[in-house]
DNA sequence: TTTACTGCAAATATTTTGCAATATC
DNA sequence: GATATTGCAAAATATTTGCAGTAAA
């Protein structure tokens, strides 16, 4: 999917959610959701923020966190927090396809695929849970890190 | 198994692991991981403090978050942090069986077993990380948040 | 016109850090 | 005896909140 289309397409959603909520259609809310658009990798706060104002739009972190937090909430962008660093965000595009790498020693996420892993989780049924969407995160020594030690012995 | 045969366990573990780390065995390192086995569900170092100072046991917070540090990296204690709330800890008894339904509205956590789907995480392999444990976590809505929006309507 | 949203600054709260005193090795 | 660890308090920092002004509906 083009950048464009996936801007329009995320647009769209965001619109239905702002609507069917009934709180209001703000440039900074759009402002905010485009700049997620153009953010491939992970990203944080401060990051997108600073994105926004190096383009010229000025918006206040207040006004991030809170539009963050809808994006969260209509399913457009997951949250993670590994290891008491700053929250990260990602963007969700289709149907979650993928996991997380995290190294415990350098705390590096890297995403990696697993279709058939996916089709385990979509599998899942809980009686009395309404699942929406899932994490997995694998811990462990990436292969900088894993090089690293072996030097030091 | 019993607490205090859990007990004995962990603390054979973490002397080792103090050890092979050339770190000091205190007191308080080992008051901490006690308490950490009386604690069955899920707590945060604020708690696990307040535990500690009620049984008389007087500690720094500091030391708290120093041991944590250390229960972790030597896979005795994991680390969740949800939505921004203060790190949740959980101690690890014997191989992971468990994964975590949260809920998106109340914060909830919820341990659901799973072995067909641990068997599945269990085999999966990559190529240059080196994986050590993992955390899955499901998100969705709780029955008691299910009910609370059904009476909304 | 109503009131939700924004920006700013101040408040909050968890975690980290600096340093002197202490206890482990 | 050397120095890692502790306790305490202060600092750091991400996020939230209060409030007055602005703008969406």
């Amino acid at each position: 999917m083009s950048e464009e289309k996936l801007k329009t397409t995320a647009r769209v959603s965001f619109t239905e959610y702002l609507c069917s909520k009934k709180l209001r259609r703000t440039p900074e809310r759009y402002a905010i959701l485009d700049q997620v658009c153009e953010l491939s990798e992970h990203f944080y706060v401060d990051s997108l923020h600073a994105k926004l104002e190096q383009e010229g739009f000025h918006v206040s972190k207040a006004t991030v966190y809170n539009t963050m937090e809808l994006l969260v909430d209509c399913g457009l962008v997951r949250r993670h927090q590994f290891n008491n660093q700053p929250a990260q965000y990602e963007r969700v595009s289709g149907p979650g396809n993928h996991h997380h790498l995290i190294c415990t020693q350098c705390g590096k996420v890297k995403e990696v695929k697993d279709p058939e892993l996916m089709k385990t989780m979509d599998s899942r049924r809980y009686p009395t849970f309404n699942a929406a969407y899932f994490a997995i995160y694998v811990y462990g020594v990436c292969s900088r890190c894993q090089r690293k030690s072996k030097k030091k012995k």
